[in-house]
DNA sequence: TCCAGCTGTTTAATCGATTAACTTGAGGTT
DNA sequence: AACCTCAAGTTAATCGATTAAACAGCTGGA
C-alpha cells in the first residue's frame, strides 16, 4: 500500500497538482486543453492514482460518510434488509456507510455519537430493529433520521412500518375468504409494543366495516412467540363449536407457527379446517412452514431506503410526523374459505 | 453543528494549539505544568471541543476506521451476530466500522474495495454470509482478513467454524444417548457447500469411534430446506423397522424442522420415537420448534470478534490455514434415548 | 506602442490537527 | 561573567487534497 499522490500523478503528467486535481474532478475542466488533460488521465490511470479521501474531506468539508446508529443489530434478524436498504442508497450516492451497534447501552450510545460527529459523518440515521417510540438521544443531530422507530417529543424526521393498514390488510384477506370469526393472536400488553396496539387497531377497524361484531374472546394475548402462540390458539380451538374462530390473525410469524402446531396437535389441517395470517415475513420461517404461511411483510428493506434518502437528502421528509410505510401481504397457502358448516 | 477547532480551546485558554495537543492527548504532558494542563481541559471542556478525526488522521495517517466488506447481508439472518462480534471489538478499541454489502456483485465489490481504501481504512475484513471457498478479489489489501470463508489460492488470515469438529459433536450427542442407527439430513451435492462435506467426515468419523458402521442408506440428502428435509425424513421414516434410523442429525436447523414434521405426520414423537439435531442454532427457529431443538450452533459472534481482532493486530493469525471456530452444541429437548425396541 | 482581454496553467492559502525543532527565561556551576 | 541545563512552552512544517487568485504569453484593437 506505498499511496500515490496527486503530485505523483502532477510529476508524471508534468504539471501542477491543481490542474491534475481540475482534470480528475471536472472542474473547470474548459479551462484546460485537451492534450493536457489527455496527458494528465494516462498519468493517472499509469500509476494507479487512488485519491485520498481523508485529504479531500478535511478540504472540502464533506465526508461522502454517513453514520447508523442502531441498538441491537445482534439479536434480530431483521435489521439486514434495513441495512441493506440503507447501504445499496449510500453506494448509489459514492457514500459509504458507517455502522455502529450501541447494544442497548447509553453509554456506548453516547460515545458512539461522539466518534461519529468526530469523524465529521455527513449525516446520521438512527435505527431501532423493532418499532418503538424512543427518546432521542442527546447528542443525535436535529437533521438524523429515525428509522423504525418514531420520536418521543422531539420533531425528527422518521419512518415506521404503517401496522394499522397492515393489521387491516390481514384481516381484509381473512374477510375475503369468507371467515366472520377471526381471532387475533396478540402480544401481552406488557410488552407494550406499539405494533400490537395498531395492528389491533388495523383488525377492529376491518371488522367493523365488514359489519362483524368483535368478540372480545377472540382477542387472545401471550408471549409473542411460539410457545405463546401455540397455548391462545389451544385455548380457541377448545372453544364451543359456535364461539371457535375459523381464522387467526397472529401479532407475528413465531405465534403462527405456535398456532399451526396447536391445530395439528387438534387434527386440524391449515388451511382446510383453521386460515392462519402471521405478520412480520420472517425470513426462512414463513415461507418454510406447512403450508407456506400467508403474511403481512414488514417494509423494511424500503424503510431503509426512504431513511437513506432523507438523510442524504434526496427526499423531504415531514418532521412533524413519522413516515407510514405500507406493509405489502404476502400470499401465500394457509389462507382457505372456512370449514362447510360456517360457510356462508 | 459550527464545529470548534483546537484552536477556540487555545485561545480561550491562552496557550498555543501544540499545548492543547499535548495535554489533551497525554503526550509530552510531563514538560507541562499541571496548572497549564487544568486550564487547557477546562477551556475544552467549557467550549465543548471534539476534535476532529478527519484532520487527526490526515496527519497521523491513522483514521481508526476499519472497513469489513461482505457478499449479503440482506438475504441471511446469520449476518447480525458476526457484525456485532466485529463491531464490539472494533469499539473496545476505539474503532469504526465501515460495512459495505456488496449484493454478490463483482463491479461493486471492486468499488467499495476502492472507496474503502480511499478513506484510508487501518484494516479490512472479507466476509461471508455462509462459509464457502472464496477467490481473493484483487484489490483486496494484503493483510485483509476473511471471515467465514477460506481463501482459495492466496495465503490469507481467515476464520471460519470448525464444521468437522461441529458434526462430531451432534453425532456424539446422539451415540452418548444410546443411538445406532443415525441418519444424516445432508445438502444436496449439487450446492456444493464446505459445512455439508466436513460435516459428513464428522459424522463418519464418530460413527467409526463408536464402532457403528455406516449404512449408506442413512446419508439421505435434499435441499436444505424444510421442505427437502420433510422429504428426506420421511422416506427414512418410511424404511422397514430394522433399517430405520432412531434418530437424525440433520444439516441446518430447517431441514430439522422438515424432519419434525415428517415425524408428527407419522404419528411419531421427539425425541420420544425419534431424536433430532439440527445446525446452526438459527435465531427464533430452533428454540421455538416443539420440543426445542437440540443443535449446533455456528459461532458468528466469535469468528466475528477473531476476525476484528487479527485487523487490529491483536492477535497473531497463521496465514498458512484459516482459524478454525469451535461449534458447541446447544442441548435442548430433542434428543432422548432410542425407543425401547431398539435400546440395549 | 500599449493595454485589455483571453487562454491555459501555476502559486499559494487553506482545511484542523500533530510533532520535531526551536525559544525563552530561570537557576546553577565554575 | 560565561556557560550550561532544565522547564515550559511556542513556531512552523506537515499530512494530501481543493480552489481563489495570480501570472505568462498571446491576440487584437486603438
Amino acid at each position: 500500500m506505498a499511496r500515490i499522490r496527486m503530485s505523483d500523478v502532477a510529476a508524471r503528467a508534468g504539471v501542477s497538482t491543481a490542474t491534475v486535481s481540475m482534470v480528475l474532478n471536472g472542474v473547470n475542466s474548459t479551462r484546460i486543453s485537451s492534450q493536457t488533460q489527455q496527458r494528465v488521465r494516462e498519468a493517472a490511470e499509469a500509476v494507479g492514482y487512488e485519491p485520498n479521501s481523508v485529504a479531500r474531506s478535511l478540504r472540502t468539508q464533506q465526508t461522502r460518510l454517513v453514520g447508523l446508529v442502531s441498538d441491537t443489530i445482534a439479536t434480530t434478524p431483521f435489521a439486514g434488509r434495513m441495512l441493506a436498504g440503507a447501504n445499496e442508497v449510500a453506494r448509489e450516492q459514492g457514500n459509504l456507510v458507517i455502522l455502529v451497534d450501541t447494544e442497548g447501552d447509553v453509554g456506548a450510545e453516547r460515545q458512539a455519537l461522539q466518534a461519529l460527529s468526530g469523524h465529521q459523518v455527513d449525516a446520521m440515521i438512527y435505527a431501532c430493529m423493532w418499532h418503538r417510540v424512543v427518546e432521542v438521544p442527546n447528542g443525535l443531530p436535529e437533521d438524523a433520521v429515525l428509522l423504525d422507530c418514531a420520536p418521543a417529543t422531539a420533531d425528527r424526521a422518521a419512518v415506521v412500518p404503517d401496522e394499522r393498514a397492515g393489521g387491516m390488510a390481514a384481516v381484509r384477506e381473512l374477510v375475503a375468504a369468507g371467515h366472520r370469526r377471526i381471532a387475533f393472536l396478540d402480544a401481552e400488553e406488557r410488552f407494550d409494543l406499539v405494533a400490537s396496539r395498531l395492528r389491533h387497531e388495523g383488525y377492529l377497524s376491518v371488522l367493523a366495516e365488514a359489519g362483524i361484531e368483535p368478540d372480545p374472546i377472540l382477542h387472545a394475548r401471550a408471549d409473542p412467540v411460539a410457545g405463546g402462540g401455540r397455548e391462545a390458539a389451544r385455548r380457541l380451538l377448545d372453544l364451543p363449536a359456535d364461539r371457535r374462530p375459523t381464522a387467526m390473525f397472529c401479532f407475528n410469524d413465531r405465534m403462527a407457527m405456535g398456532a399451526y402446531a396447536a391445530a395439528h396437535q387438534r387434527g386440524l389441517s391449515v388451511p382446510g379446517d383453521l386460515s392462519v395470517v402471521g405478520y412480520d415475513d420472517q425470513q426462512l420461517v414463513a415461507a418454510e412452514l406447512d403450508p407456506p404461511l400467508t403474511t403481512v411483510a414488514l417494509p423494511h428493506y424500503e424503510m431503509g431506503r426512504w431513511a437513506m434518502e432523507v438523510a442524504l437528502g434526496l427526499r423531504r421528509a415531514d418532521p412533524a410526523a413519522p413516515h407510514l410505510m405500507p406493509c405489502p401481504i404476502v400470499r401465500r397457502a394457509s389462507v382457505g374459505p372456512p370449514p362447510a358448516q360456517f360457510g356462508d
